[in-house]
DNA sequence: GCTTGACTTAAACCTGTGTTCAAGTCCTAA
DNA sequence: TTAGGACTTGAACACAGGTTTAAGTCAAGC
Protein backbone atom coordinates (compact mmCIF):
# COMPACT_ATOMS: atom_id res chain seq x y z
CA UNK A 1 0.00 0.00 0.00
CA UNK A 2 1.57 3.71 -0.92
CA UNK A 3 0.76 7.16 0.47
CA UNK A 4 -0.78 9.94 -2.05
CA UNK A 5 2.86 10.97 -1.65
CA UNK A 6 5.08 7.87 -2.42
CA UNK A 7 2.89 7.68 -5.18
CA UNK A 8 3.63 11.07 -6.84
CA UNK A 9 7.29 10.07 -6.07
CA UNK A 10 7.36 6.64 -8.05
CA UNK A 11 4.96 8.41 -11.19
CA UNK A 12 6.67 11.52 -10.75
CA UNK A 13 2.98 13.48 -11.05
CA UNK A 14 2.34 16.06 -7.99
CA UNK A 15 0.56 15.18 -5.03
CA UNK A 16 -1.97 18.40 -5.93
CA UNK A 17 -2.49 16.57 -9.68
CA UNK A 18 -2.99 13.39 -7.73
CA UNK A 19 -6.03 15.03 -5.92
CA UNK A 20 -7.13 16.75 -8.79
CA UNK A 21 -7.53 13.72 -11.02
CA UNK A 22 -9.31 12.49 -8.11
CA UNK A 23 -11.83 15.29 -7.54
CA UNK A 24 -12.69 14.59 -11.69
CA UNK A 25 -12.91 10.82 -11.08
CA UNK A 26 -10.02 9.48 -12.53
CA UNK A 27 -9.30 7.62 -9.56
CA UNK A 28 -12.42 5.90 -8.22
CA UNK A 29 -10.55 2.47 -7.41
CA UNK A 30 -8.46 4.07 -4.32
CA UNK A 31 -9.49 3.17 -1.04
CA UNK A 32 -8.99 4.96 2.08
CA UNK A 33 -7.73 3.79 5.50
CA UNK A 34 -9.79 4.92 8.54
CA UNK A 35 -8.17 8.42 8.52
CA UNK A 36 -9.47 9.09 5.69
CA UNK A 37 -5.89 9.04 3.95
CA UNK A 38 -5.94 7.29 0.25
CA UNK A 39 -4.12 4.00 0.18
CA UNK A 40 -2.65 3.00 -3.37
CA UNK A 41 -2.72 -1.04 -4.08
CA UNK A 42 0.22 -1.72 -6.25
CA UNK A 43 -2.14 -2.75 -9.00
CA UNK A 44 -3.76 0.92 -8.97
CA UNK A 45 -0.29 1.92 -10.83
CA UNK A 46 -1.46 0.32 -13.55
CA UNK A 47 -4.44 2.59 -13.89
CA UNK A 48 -2.54 5.67 -12.75
CA UNK A 49 -0.06 4.34 -15.86
CA UNK A 50 -2.63 4.19 -18.52
CA UNK A 51 -4.20 7.58 -16.80
CA UNK A 52 -0.47 9.31 -17.28
CA UNK A 53 -0.23 7.93 -20.48
CA UNK A 54 -3.12 9.10 -21.98
CA UNK A 55 -2.87 12.84 -20.70
CA UNK A 56 0.96 13.04 -22.32
CA UNK A 57 -1.00 11.88 -25.46
CA UNK A 58 -3.68 14.87 -25.02
CA UNK A 59 -6.53 13.58 -24.39
CA UNK A 60 -8.73 15.54 -21.89
CA UNK A 61 -9.48 14.82 -18.28
CA UNK A 62 -12.99 14.34 -18.33
CA UNK A 63 -12.47 11.93 -21.25
CA UNK A 64 -10.15 9.92 -18.78
CA UNK A 65 -12.84 9.90 -16.86
CA UNK A 66 -15.33 7.71 -19.31
CA UNK A 67 -12.44 5.74 -19.87
CA UNK A 68 -11.51 4.65 -16.29
CA UNK A 69 -15.55 4.73 -15.73
CA UNK A 70 -15.61 1.37 -18.55
CA UNK A 71 -12.75 0.11 -16.40
CA UNK A 72 -14.54 -0.19 -13.48
CA UNK A 73 -17.80 -1.73 -14.84
CA UNK A 74 -16.58 -5.08 -15.19
CA UNK A 75 -16.15 -7.60 -18.43
CA UNK A 76 -19.05 -6.40 -20.26
CA UNK A 77 -17.21 -3.12 -21.30
CA UNK A 78 -14.04 -4.64 -22.28
CA UNK A 79 -15.00 -4.16 -26.14
CA UNK A 80 -15.58 -0.75 -25.30
CA UNK A 81 -12.40 0.08 -23.71
CA UNK A 82 -10.57 -1.47 -26.47
CA UNK A 83 -12.78 0.45 -29.16
CA UNK A 84 -11.52 3.89 -26.85
CA UNK A 85 -7.66 2.47 -26.97
CA UNK A 86 -8.45 2.36 -31.18
CA UNK A 87 -9.61 5.15 -31.64
CA UNK A 88 -7.15 7.48 -29.04
CA UNK A 89 -4.04 5.10 -30.89
CA UNK A 90 -5.26 6.72 -34.30
CA UNK A 91 -5.45 10.25 -32.88
CA UNK A 92 -2.21 9.98 -31.57
CA UNK A 93 -0.98 8.64 -34.89
CA UNK A 94 -2.19 11.81 -36.56
CA UNK A 95 -0.85 13.91 -34.18
CA UNK A 96 2.78 12.40 -34.61
CA UNK A 97 2.05 13.09 -38.45
CA UNK A 98 0.91 16.71 -37.65
CA UNK A 99 4.37 17.11 -35.54
CA UNK A 100 6.38 15.41 -37.89
CA UNK A 101 4.79 17.99 -40.97
CA UNK A 102 5.38 21.07 -38.46
CA UNK A 103 9.33 19.49 -38.11
CA UNK A 104 9.53 19.38 -41.88
CA UNK A 105 8.63 22.88 -42.14
CA UNK A 106 10.86 24.09 -39.30
CA UNK A 107 13.85 22.58 -40.73
CA UNK A 108 12.78 24.47 -44.18
CA UNK A 109 13.11 27.70 -41.98
CA UNK A 110 16.27 26.34 -40.53
CA UNK A 111 17.82 26.24 -44.23
CA UNK A 112 16.47 29.43 -44.81
CA UNK A 113 18.11 30.97 -42.12
CA UNK A 114 21.54 28.93 -42.83
CA UNK A 115 21.52 30.38 -45.64
CA UNK A 116 21.05 33.88 -44.81
CA UNK A 117 23.41 33.73 -41.70
CA UNK A 118 25.97 32.44 -44.43
CA UNK A 119 25.60 35.60 -46.71
CA UNK A 120 25.01 37.83 -43.95
CA UNK A 121 21.68 39.49 -44.90
CA UNK A 122 17.75 38.00 -45.36
CA UNK A 123 18.12 39.69 -48.19
CA UNK A 124 19.68 36.45 -50.54
CA UNK A 125 15.99 35.31 -50.11
CA UNK A 126 13.98 38.33 -51.32
CA UNK A 127 12.70 39.62 -54.57
CA UNK A 128 14.91 42.33 -56.04
CA UNK A 129 13.91 45.95 -54.39
CA UNK A 130 12.04 44.43 -51.67
CA UNK A 131 11.73 42.86 -48.44
CA UNK A 132 9.24 40.38 -49.68
CA UNK A 133 10.44 36.25 -49.53
CA UNK A 134 10.73 35.01 -53.32
CA UNK A 135 7.98 32.56 -53.59
CA UNK A 136 10.59 30.37 -55.39
CA UNK A 137 12.87 29.57 -51.85
CA UNK A 138 10.81 27.11 -50.53
CA UNK A 139 10.89 25.18 -54.20
CA UNK A 140 14.44 25.81 -54.29
CA UNK A 141 15.25 24.31 -50.74
CA UNK A 142 13.02 20.97 -51.89
CA UNK A 143 15.29 20.49 -54.84
CA UNK A 144 18.33 20.75 -52.31
CA UNK A 145 16.76 18.28 -50.17
CA UNK A 146 16.09 15.83 -52.92
CA UNK A 147 19.71 16.11 -54.08
CA UNK A 148 21.23 16.61 -50.65
CA UNK A 149 22.72 12.70 -48.76
CA UNK A 150 22.72 14.58 -45.80
CA UNK A 151 19.91 16.54 -44.19
CA UNK A 152 22.06 17.90 -41.02
CA UNK A 153 24.23 19.22 -43.68
CA UNK A 154 21.80 20.77 -45.85
CA UNK A 155 20.21 22.54 -42.52
CA UNK A 156 22.76 22.27 -40.08
CA UNK A 157 25.60 25.48 -39.01
CA UNK A 158 28.62 24.59 -37.77
CA UNK A 159 28.14 24.18 -34.38
CA UNK A 160 31.05 26.42 -32.98
CA UNK A 161 29.17 25.46 -29.31
CA UNK A 162 29.33 28.75 -27.41
CA UNK A 163 25.79 27.55 -26.70
CA UNK A 164 23.66 30.57 -25.01
CA UNK A 165 20.94 29.08 -22.91
CA UNK A 166 17.48 29.04 -24.75
CA UNK A 167 14.95 29.72 -22.82
CA UNK A 168 11.60 27.38 -24.19
CA UNK B 1 -3.60 42.97 -49.37
CA UNK B 2 -5.43 41.00 -47.41
CA UNK B 3 -8.19 41.82 -44.91
CA UNK B 4 -8.24 40.10 -41.55
CA UNK B 5 -11.06 37.67 -42.65
CA UNK B 6 -9.21 36.63 -46.01
CA UNK B 7 -6.37 35.22 -43.64
CA UNK B 8 -8.72 33.63 -41.30
CA UNK B 9 -10.18 32.20 -44.47
CA UNK B 10 -6.50 31.28 -46.25
CA UNK B 11 -4.64 30.18 -43.15
CA UNK B 12 -7.56 28.50 -41.21
CA UNK B 13 -7.15 30.55 -37.87
CA UNK B 14 -10.29 32.17 -36.62
CA UNK B 15 -9.96 36.26 -36.86
CA UNK B 16 -10.46 36.14 -33.15
CA UNK B 17 -7.54 34.05 -32.87
CA UNK B 18 -5.88 36.06 -34.75
CA UNK B 19 -6.71 39.74 -33.08
CA UNK B 20 -5.68 37.83 -29.64
CA UNK B 21 -2.26 37.01 -31.48
CA UNK B 22 -2.06 40.81 -32.54
CA UNK B 23 -2.84 42.07 -28.59
CA UNK B 24 0.47 39.54 -27.90
CA UNK B 25 2.49 40.85 -30.25
CA UNK B 26 3.02 37.97 -32.93
CA UNK B 27 1.84 40.63 -35.52
CA UNK B 28 3.71 43.90 -35.46
CA UNK B 29 4.42 43.78 -39.23
CA UNK B 30 0.62 44.22 -39.90
CA UNK B 31 -0.46 47.50 -41.17
CA UNK B 32 -3.76 49.30 -41.04
CA UNK B 33 -5.14 51.20 -43.75
CA UNK B 34 -7.72 54.52 -43.16
CA UNK B 35 -9.83 53.25 -42.10
CA UNK B 36 -7.58 51.67 -38.80
CA UNK B 37 -8.70 47.75 -40.56
CA UNK B 38 -5.55 45.35 -40.98
CA UNK B 39 -4.21 45.12 -44.02
CA UNK B 40 -2.14 42.04 -44.41
CA UNK B 41 0.52 41.55 -47.58
CA UNK B 42 1.13 38.58 -49.24
CA UNK B 43 4.80 38.27 -47.60
CA UNK B 44 2.60 38.38 -43.93
CA UNK B 45 1.19 35.30 -44.85
CA UNK B 46 5.01 33.71 -44.70
CA UNK B 47 5.06 35.19 -41.13
CA UNK B 48 1.85 33.91 -40.10
CA UNK B 49 2.79 30.12 -41.64
CA UNK B 50 5.74 30.25 -39.31
CA UNK B 51 3.78 31.13 -36.17
CA UNK B 52 1.45 28.70 -36.96
CA UNK B 53 3.74 25.77 -37.11
CA UNK B 54 5.40 27.15 -33.32
CA UNK B 55 1.92 26.96 -32.40
CA UNK B 56 1.07 23.60 -33.35
CA UNK B 57 4.70 22.49 -32.35
CA UNK B 58 3.30 23.81 -28.50
CA UNK B 59 5.54 26.83 -28.59
CA UNK B 60 3.38 29.23 -25.85
CA UNK B 61 2.79 32.65 -27.50
CA UNK B 62 5.07 34.39 -25.29
CA UNK B 63 7.81 32.72 -26.68
CA UNK B 64 6.78 32.70 -30.73
CA UNK B 65 6.60 36.67 -29.95
CA UNK B 66 10.50 36.84 -28.94
CA UNK B 67 11.34 35.24 -32.13
CA UNK B 68 9.37 37.83 -33.66
CA UNK B 69 11.05 40.31 -32.34
CA UNK B 70 14.24 39.25 -33.16
CA UNK B 71 12.49 39.18 -37.09
CA UNK B 72 11.84 42.53 -36.56
CA UNK B 73 15.20 44.03 -35.63
CA UNK B 74 17.18 43.30 -39.15
CA UNK B 75 19.92 41.03 -40.35
CA UNK B 76 22.16 41.49 -37.10
CA UNK B 77 19.80 39.11 -35.26
CA UNK B 78 20.32 36.16 -38.41
CA UNK B 79 22.37 33.79 -36.55
CA UNK B 80 20.11 34.19 -33.20
CA UNK B 81 16.81 33.25 -35.01
CA UNK B 82 18.22 30.42 -36.56
CA UNK B 83 19.37 29.45 -33.04
CA UNK B 84 15.98 29.69 -32.10
CA UNK B 85 14.85 27.15 -34.71
CA UNK B 86 17.30 24.60 -34.01
CA UNK B 87 16.09 24.76 -30.51
CA UNK B 88 12.78 24.02 -31.09
CA UNK B 89 13.44 21.68 -33.86
CA UNK B 90 15.36 19.52 -30.79
CA UNK B 91 12.51 20.33 -28.51
CA UNK B 92 9.75 18.77 -31.10
CA UNK B 93 12.07 15.87 -31.95
CA UNK B 94 11.94 14.87 -28.36
CA UNK B 95 8.12 15.69 -28.30
CA UNK B 96 7.79 13.46 -31.49
CA UNK B 97 10.08 10.55 -29.73
CA UNK B 98 7.58 10.95 -26.27
CA UNK B 99 4.53 10.69 -28.17
CA UNK B 100 6.31 7.34 -30.05
CA UNK B 101 6.45 6.20 -26.20
CA UNK B 102 2.95 6.68 -25.62
CA UNK B 103 1.61 5.10 -28.71
CA UNK B 104 3.86 2.05 -27.52
CA UNK B 105 2.14 1.99 -24.61
CA UNK B 106 -1.32 1.89 -25.99
CA UNK B 107 -0.85 -0.75 -28.23
CA UNK B 108 0.14 -2.96 -25.57
CA UNK B 109 -2.82 -2.00 -24.00
CA UNK B 110 -4.64 -3.20 -27.07
CA UNK B 111 -3.33 -6.23 -27.16
CA UNK B 112 -4.00 -6.09 -23.02
CA UNK B 113 -7.73 -5.58 -24.23
CA UNK B 114 -7.94 -7.81 -27.13
CA UNK B 115 -6.56 -10.77 -26.06
CA UNK B 116 -9.36 -9.94 -22.77
CA UNK B 117 -11.97 -9.74 -25.46
CA UNK B 118 -11.46 -12.73 -26.99
CA UNK B 119 -10.57 -14.75 -23.56
CA UNK B 120 -14.75 -12.88 -22.48
CA UNK B 121 -13.13 -11.74 -18.94
CA UNK B 122 -10.16 -9.53 -18.39
CA UNK B 123 -9.03 -12.18 -15.28
CA UNK B 124 -6.91 -13.90 -18.62
CA UNK B 125 -4.72 -11.10 -17.15
CA UNK B 126 -4.99 -11.28 -13.32
CA UNK B 127 -3.13 -13.31 -10.70
CA UNK B 128 -5.12 -16.68 -9.66
CA UNK B 129 -8.12 -15.22 -6.76
CA UNK B 130 -7.41 -11.48 -7.39
CA UNK B 131 -8.47 -8.38 -9.18
CA UNK B 132 -4.45 -8.09 -9.94
CA UNK B 133 -2.75 -7.79 -13.17
CA UNK B 134 -0.16 -10.10 -13.49
CA UNK B 135 3.12 -8.43 -13.38
CA UNK B 136 4.12 -10.78 -16.30
CA UNK B 137 1.72 -9.87 -18.51
CA UNK B 138 3.78 -7.08 -20.02
CA UNK B 139 6.29 -9.20 -20.31
CA UNK B 140 4.40 -11.37 -22.17
CA UNK B 141 3.29 -9.15 -24.64
CA UNK B 142 6.93 -7.83 -25.26
CA UNK B 143 7.85 -11.27 -26.17
CA UNK B 144 4.71 -11.69 -28.42
CA UNK B 145 5.73 -8.69 -30.33
CA UNK B 146 9.07 -9.42 -31.13
CA UNK B 147 8.32 -12.57 -32.26
CA UNK B 148 4.78 -10.95 -34.26
CA UNK B 149 6.05 -10.24 -37.95
CA UNK B 150 2.78 -7.97 -38.23
CA UNK B 151 2.24 -5.60 -35.66
CA UNK B 152 -1.58 -5.18 -36.31
CA UNK B 153 -1.95 -8.99 -36.33
CA UNK B 154 -1.21 -8.89 -32.91
CA UNK B 155 -2.90 -5.66 -31.44
CA UNK B 156 -5.83 -5.20 -34.28
CA UNK B 157 -9.21 -6.99 -33.00
CA UNK B 158 -10.86 -8.16 -36.41
CA UNK B 159 -13.21 -4.86 -37.44
CA UNK B 160 -16.77 -6.02 -37.80
CA UNK B 161 -17.28 -2.28 -38.80
CA UNK B 162 -20.04 -1.65 -36.44
CA UNK B 163 -17.98 1.51 -35.73
CA UNK B 164 -19.60 3.42 -33.05
CA UNK B 165 -18.76 7.23 -33.31
CA UNK B 166 -16.30 7.74 -30.88
CA UNK B 167 -16.23 10.99 -28.86
CA UNK B 168 -12.81 12.61 -28.42
C1' DG C 1 -30.34 57.62 -47.68
C1' DC C 2 -30.30 53.10 -45.56
C1' DT C 3 -29.23 48.50 -44.73
C1' DT C 4 -25.78 44.86 -44.59
C1' DG C 5 -21.59 42.75 -43.67
C1' DA C 6 -16.99 43.12 -42.32
C1' DC C 7 -14.20 45.44 -39.68
C1' DT C 8 -12.49 48.10 -34.97
C1' DT C 9 -11.75 48.18 -29.64
C1' DA C 10 -11.95 47.17 -24.62
C1' DA C 11 -13.57 44.36 -21.42
C1' DA C 12 -15.72 40.49 -19.79
C1' DC C 13 -16.07 35.78 -20.01
C1' DC C 14 -14.89 30.78 -20.44
C1' DT C 15 -12.30 26.21 -20.16
C1' DG C 16 -8.74 23.23 -18.84
C1' DT C 17 -5.40 22.09 -15.70
C1' DG C 18 -3.67 22.43 -12.06
C1' DT C 19 -1.58 25.09 -7.51
C1' DT C 20 -2.01 27.35 -3.26
C1' DC C 21 -4.03 28.37 1.08
C1' DA C 22 -6.24 27.79 5.52
C1' DA C 23 -7.71 24.94 8.89
C1' DG C 24 -7.69 20.71 10.70
C1' DT C 25 -6.22 15.40 11.50
C1' DC C 26 -2.96 11.82 12.31
C1' DC C 27 1.43 9.46 13.44
C1' DT C 28 6.05 9.29 15.07
C1' DA C 29 10.07 10.38 17.50
C1' DA C 30 12.46 13.01 20.78
C1' DT D 1 3.58 15.76 25.43
C1' DT D 2 4.88 18.25 21.99
C1' DA D 3 6.94 19.27 17.59
C1' DG D 4 7.27 17.88 12.71
C1' DG D 5 5.86 16.00 8.61
C1' DA D 6 2.46 14.01 5.72
C1' DC D 7 -1.98 13.76 5.04
C1' DT D 8 -7.28 15.68 4.56
C1' DT D 9 -10.81 19.20 2.61
C1' DG D 10 -13.02 23.23 0.26
C1' DA D 11 -12.25 27.35 -1.75
C1' DA D 12 -9.63 30.63 -3.87
C1' DC D 13 -6.23 31.63 -7.11
C1' DA D 14 -3.50 31.47 -11.44
C1' DC D 15 -2.50 31.21 -16.17
C1' DA D 16 -2.79 30.11 -21.16
C1' DG D 17 -5.34 30.65 -24.90
C1' DG D 18 -8.62 32.13 -26.81
C1' DT D 19 -14.09 33.68 -27.53
C1' DT D 20 -17.86 36.64 -26.82
C1' DT D 21 -20.12 40.93 -26.25
C1' DA D 22 -21.16 45.73 -26.80
C1' DA D 23 -20.66 49.75 -29.05
C1' DG D 24 -19.03 51.89 -32.80
C1' DT D 25 -16.86 52.72 -37.96
C1' DC D 26 -16.77 52.03 -42.79
C1' DA D 27 -17.82 50.79 -47.79
C1' DA D 28 -20.99 48.81 -51.08
C1' DG D 29 -25.27 47.92 -53.12
C1' DC D 30 -30.18 48.82 -53.39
Amino acid sequence: MYSIGDVAKMMNISTSALRFYDRQGLLPFVERNQAGRRTFKPNDLNFIEVIDCLKKSGVPVKNIASFIQLCMAGDGTLKERYDYLDHQEAVLTDKIQAMQAQLDFLRYKKWYYKTAVEAGTEAVHFLPQTHAVDPETKAQYQRARQNATDLHQLIDLPNQSTSQDQPD
